[in-house]
DNA sequence: TTGCTAGTAAAACGATCGTTGTACAGGCGC
DNA sequence: GCGCCTGTACAACGATCGTTTTACTAGCAA
């Protein structure tokens, strides 16, 4: 079982640098010094592999989230992506780029990133509804489209930049909406 | 130079439901009806074919962007993406898409990327001036954030929800910054 | 006619891909 | 001792990949 999270973490590293399709098994492996017989004992196919790999991550990540209690839930939200960034790197939302390129071709990871995404929107709408006092589902999906968006312009520009902004801009439209029915 | 459009418009398709790196060239080739032997003497590789494409969907944009003189010119940029992704699609941004899977092997595509994007930052700001009466960097940044974050959720959930979401926050943000000096 | 251009069809190139088979080494429980 | 489990090394599988070669067709200009 530790082999198999070896695997998963060095894979994770290999994705996130070079993407999924583009590198071969052997490339994959290499970080955590792997033959490729035991790649198919423990998962059975490549596909497996990368599946276990969105799997691996999406969890960490929301471990992560579920790890504090902070006082400010929406801002935390951008706090914990700046740390995640800091640790992972900037390279857009793994979840998103595995299922842009596996779109045609594993129904499996294309369920598997639906899933993961319905949880984090569930999480978000959780933190805003603590903040504000009640539910709202188009502010929960506006801060959604932020911390996405930041994901995203991180790969491009500043990640600190991005993450700030889209933290200020997530923290004003939370206090519009509490101005509106206080 | 007809058939070298028909290529591109073809490939930009493919790419678009399938992926980059997980198709070959036949599949690529297909909806043009096209023998390999012409994509060679056209582009060389594959490589530039996809190369070709990216420029061809970024000039495509632009243009769309360029072409109307909106009251809204922020507003504007939302109503734009949505006929975008009607049009084409909601996948994400295939710009990022590509970056993040030939990161690892072809420098001319990263670079070029880079400057796309670069391009539609600068002119966000520009709107943004234009709607605001002065420069302002931030506000620019948190209005791109939305943008790329409606492109990126919009391949999730139902793209006319993210976008006029996304819409509402811009226009509450650059509602607030005029608000600060008005 | 001649020649050039732009395209197709089909086969083949070497390389690489994901995957499997076989043989072997070390550790741990009985 | 024995067998079992986990892992490695290495070769090989067939398939597919991007790319090139060769031969051929149609159109258009001189």
């Amino acid at each position: 079982m530790d082999k198999r999270n070896s695997i998963v973490a060095g894979a994770s590293r290999i994705f996130e640098l070079s993407g999924f399709r583009g590198v071969g098994v052997d490339a994959v492996l290499a970080p955590s010094g792997t033959s490729t017989r035991t790649l198919y004992k423990h998962f059975g196919s490549r596909d497996a592999l990368v599946w276990a790999v969105l799997e691996d991550r999406h969890r960490q990540f929301m471990r992560q989230l579920w790890g504090n209690d902070p006082a400010d839930p929406v801002g935390d939200l951008f706090d914990q992506l700046q740390l995640w960034l800091d640790a992972h790197g900037a390279r857009g939302c793994m979840l998103l780029r595995a299922r842009s390129e596996y779109a045609g071709s594993s129904a499996d990871i294309v369920a598997l990133v639906r899933d993961q995404k319905g949880e984090f929107e569930r999480e978000i709408a959780r933190r805003v509804e603590l903040v504000l006092g009640r539910a709202d589902a188009r502010l929960a999906r506006q801060v959604w489209l932020l911390f996405e968006g930041a994901t995203a312009a991180a790969s491009v520009v500043d990640p600190h930049l991005a993450v700030g902004d889209a933290r200020d801009a997530a923290l004003l439209l939370v206090a519009a909406a509490r101005g509106q029915t206080a």
